[in-house]
RNA sequence: UGGCCCAUGGUGUAAUUGGCAACACUACUGAUUUUGGUUCAGUCAUUCCAGGUUCGAGUCCUGGUGGGCCAACCA
């Protein structure tokens, strides 16, 4: 109930116009179809979320299929990493289907278009039928081989089955129109000879249909009531439907296919062939890689499913071209987050911090909250002693009023723990700060409601007890790319736009709680971001991968300075 | 003989289908805060251009301009 009325896109304007116009609701079925030929990334996100989304408003079944015809590129791998996506994304499929599964129906129907002189077996060279297709202006030369009789199209067709072909050799074309100023329509293959094994049908099949004539048919077998692509598929409607009006019997629901932008998203590439270069060159250490736009590389790198659909939510769906701000996707990072991570402490470039009156062997373990967003999520206790780290950034000998943090002179508060200023500062003889000395104030405790305890300090900072802490190595992602749009500068290549600085890697002193934390775990790192413990990650060798920082605003104001 | 698609703040989407241009992000102010986080309050547009229809146009019409897609035996 008091669910938002929340206005339509341009998709679900067309579903509500066929509910209106009659269709039945309980006709309604759509699809993601993925080739099994690569990972999913975040475009393929927003299609999913797309697609899945109809099935929910409209409680109407969405099936997964895999759009596997050419089994040049595709791979058995490729389909479990596809369906593991999905289902983290927290999606659930009615039908896993396969394109491959309508082989012979689609087939029988080819030899259907043949007896009614609709296709014809071509035997000339690929490059031969390129030029005879003309250009958008120009239109294409009929083939010789146009009218051939129906009885040898079927022969020929038939030992393209058996496999007395080499590759190349023949292919089965639809006679349409080669003066069509649709380039697809001038008579496009349906089927090549390919003398290769399929992931799923072996060496059932030397034949394999094309997609044009693959799509739009397995979209009638399965009765899919709205098949949405792409915009660049825009130009195949025209042969979509030619193909449907082939097959379709009245009685059945014939498929819609209707055409949406790809969502691109900034400092990123989203293209599959420039994601595999970046593995190739090894610019990433591989598809999961945590700066990747791949959903599993999202996932690794401690992405929420909830963020990412809330993204793709938001970013909406139409059909004009966009390039939306990769800070749109952090939002949502930070948004899911805030609300499930636990705060802990770590400290990422420590420096020493003693407490020159604390007693030497003396430890405490305070109470800590460990996340005030959430109360049920309760407290833990965390250990204070005389040697603390706190992060270098923390301190500066002098520093004017702005600066909230711990400077000479000055007081700050260790966070869920006391009051303490800095005294003085030991160099080593290059001048680098080896340890401040403080002192606390030890009526300060937080929590105890001593007035002490309540006195107002600017500046709060997060801090790990030298001996209890414990190590990690921590590694910080940024942004994979310096320019928003790394792949729009014609004639510059989007490798040079790499941010060099994308990975760094440091390591962490961490508050000993996280000594036993699990891969996928996620936390918040009390004044730093969002971090993910790492699938590499074990007792011996922690590992967490940033997700994404906090919100700086201290940045920003010493930026400007 | 070319065809098709698109154009609304910096960004991404809305606009009851012809009726006060709205939401989110970013940025910037300010308040709160034991995270410079969170939260809260606020600021940022004459809808690509020119005509036309209409009491009234982001929306309809005409003509421009600008962008995108299409000539794999890829999907």
């Amino acid at each position: 109930m008091a669910e938002k009325e929340k206005s339509l896109n341009f998709i679900e304007h067309i579903v509500e116009e066929d509910l209106v116009a009659g269709f039945s609701k309980k006709q309604l079925r759509f699809r993601f179809p993925p080739e099994p030929n690569g990972y999913l990334h975040i475009g393929h996100a927003s299609s999913i979320c797309l697609n899945f989304g109809l099935g929910l408003r409209y409680d109407a079944p969405v099936n997964l299929r895999f759009d596997d015809t050419n089994p040049a590129k595709e791979e058995q791998e490729f389909v479990d990493a596809i369906k593991e996506d999905v289902e983290w994304l927290g999606f659930h499929w009615d039908k896993e289907c396969y394109a491959s599964d309508y082989f012979q129906q689609l087939y029988d129907w080819a030899i259907e278009l043949i007896k009614a002189g609709k296709a014809y077996v071509e035997s000339q060279p690929s490059e031969k039928i390129a030029a005879q297709k003309g250009t958008p202006t120009e239109a294409g030369t009929n083939s010789p081989f146009r009218d051939r009789p129906i009885a040898e199209n079927l022969e020929l067709f038939q030992k393209m089955k058996e496999g007395a072909f080499p590759e190349g050799s023949h292919v089965l074309r639809a006679k349409i129109d080669m003066a069509s100023p649709n380039m697809l329509m001038r008579d496009p293959v349906m089927y090549r000879i390919l003398h290769r094994a399929h992931h799923r049908t072996n060496t059932d099949w030397c034949i394999y249909p094309l997609y044009d004539w693959t799509h739009g048919e397995s979209d009638y077998i399965e009765q899919v009531s709205h098949s949405l692509c792409t915009l660049e598929f825009a130009p195949h409607r025209e042969l979509y439907d030619w193909f449907l009006d082939q097959v379709v019997s009245p009685e059945d629901v014939r498929p819609k296919q209707r055409e949406f932008a790809r969502r691109n998203l900034s400092h990123t590439v989203v293209s599959k062939r420039k994601l595999l270069e970046l593995v190739q060159q090894g610019v990433v250490e591989g598809w999961d890689d945590p700066r990747m736009p791949t959903i599993s590389g999202l996932r690794r790198k401690g992405c929420t499913p909830e963020a990412l659909r809330n993204f793709a939510d938001t970013i909406g769906i139409a059909k004009r071209e966009n390039v939306v701000d990769v800070a749109v996707l952090d939002f949502h990072m930070r948004e899911d987050l805030n609300k499930i991570a636990p705060r802990v402490m770590a400290v990422l470039d420590p420096v020493k911090v003693i407490i020159s009156n604390y007693d030497t062997d003396k430890e405490e373990w305070l109470e800590a909250e460990n996340n005030p967003e959430n109360p049920e999520a309760g407290f833990r206790k965390i250990p204070f002693s005389k040697e603390l780290y706190i992060e270098r950034d923390d301190f500066r000998e002098s520093a004017n009023r702005k600066f909230f943090r711990l400077k000479l002179g000055g007081e700050v508060r260790l966070k869920n723990a006391y009051i303490i200023r800095a005294e003085e500062v030991r160099k080593d003889s290059e001048g680098n700060i080896l340890e401040i000395i403080c002192t606390y104030d030890p009526l300060s405790k937080s929590g105890s409601g001593s007035p002490e305890s309540l006195r107002k300090v600017k500046g709060t900072l997060h801090w790990v007890s030298c001996k209890h802490a414990v190590d990690a190595e921590v590694r910080l992602y940024d942004r994979l790319f310096t320019d928003p749009t790394p792949d729009q500068h014609t004639g510059r290549d989007f490798i040079e736009f790499i941010n060099p600085d994308s990975l760094k890697i440091v390591e962490g002193k961490l508050e000993p709680g996280l000594k036993t934390a699990a891969p996928g775990a996620r936390y918040q790192f009390q004044r730093l971001g969002y971090f993910c413990v790492d699938k590499s990650s074990g007792p011996e060798q922690l590992v967490f991968n940033r997700t994404v920082t906090l919100r700086d605003t201290w940045a920003k104001i010493e930026e400007k300075a």
